[in-house]
DNA sequence: CAAATTAGTCACCAATCTTGACTGTCACGT
DNA sequence: ACGTGACAGTCAAGATTGGTGACTAATTTG
């Protein structure tokens, strides 16, 4: 797994051992691990030929279609990047690009009928992950975990806006 | 964050818009949105010549030394980068290389006193970055939030650590 | 003392990200 | 209707970054 590399992998940089790793050290330890566990199942499960980096359009796959440009801005990489990840997607068979009906500059990326069993895979996957985490936490801290997560990447992703803007 | 990507930035493989997000895309968000405001405020404090990739360095710094190899455990990255990212960091005047008195083979990275300063300017960034979202959640729910994230990045790297394995 | 390990570096190759320019298409104001 | 500006997507090139294997020096093992 990359990239990322997570990219490779920028942390923060307070993070004496001694006391406890700050926002960034801890949200990129989770995200390599994740991807780790997760891009490893997934290969165990017949869906060995795609690398993690290929998740920045997977993650975001509808089956109604998304574009490329909405992809871009959701998981934050380039369009450039995102029509590379999407050629070789459509060439591994697991996505497909249709004009869209609504604005003929438009493609929808289209997951295919693989496309659509990697998304239940992942889906699965990462449900087993959770669920696994849940029973360590319990149900209900962890339900509130996941909802402080997501509000704290919301306030995150604002401010991250703001400061990109400067 | 890279970067890089942090990344690239593999995520994980479900979201449909409708329902949450998972914890890998989640971690995601949380870990591009903090560099990319941390790098930013750092840069705003006079400390415009480092990039994320150097937070892997940087975020395990101690005042007594630490060995790369050490580094390149914690931050989940090859000695080779690692290298790299010191002799970038020695020149810009962050670090030196200073020789391990228990290990002839060994050299201990040091922050210089700039780098003491910027170690100093990037632990109060996150402070305030905490702060701020403790401020929104309520610092109990923040504080209950944070030792979860905690246990969850403690036990999902077990698992990815086996994964690895296989 | 010889063999096996570990720390760090060198040099090379592959993958990845970033930038700028370019073609169509849409939205808006006149 | 028409010109202007903005947006979707692609092409192509350059720079950065990451991964791999071999190598030296020092430590540890037996």
């Amino acid at each position: 797994m990359a990239r990322q590399t997570i990219a490779e992998t920028g942390e923060a940089l307070t993070g004496h051992q001694t006391t406890q790793p700050d926002l960034g050290v801890l949200a990129a330890r989770v995200l390599l691990s994740v991807q780790r566990e997760l891009f490893t199942a997934l290969a165990e499960q017949g869906f060995d030929d795609i690398a993690p980096r290929a998740g920045a359009v997977l993650a975001h796959l509808r089956t109604e279609g998304i574009r490329a440009s909405e992809v871009a801005r959701l998981s934050g990489q380039h369009k450039q990047v995102i029509g590379s990840l999407v050629d070789d997607l459509e060439h591994l068979g697991y996505v497909e690009r249709r004009p869209d009906p609504a604005d003929r500059r438009a493609k929808l990326i289209c997951p295919t009928e693989r496309g659509l069993l990697q998304m239940q895979a992942a889906a699965s996957i990462m449900r087993a992950i959770e669920e696994r985490h849940a029973a360590v936490l319990g149900t209900a801290e962890y339900a509130a975990f996941k909802t402080a997560l997501n509000r704290v990447a919301e306030l995150q992703q604002q401010a991250g806006h703001d400061s990109r803007t400067v």
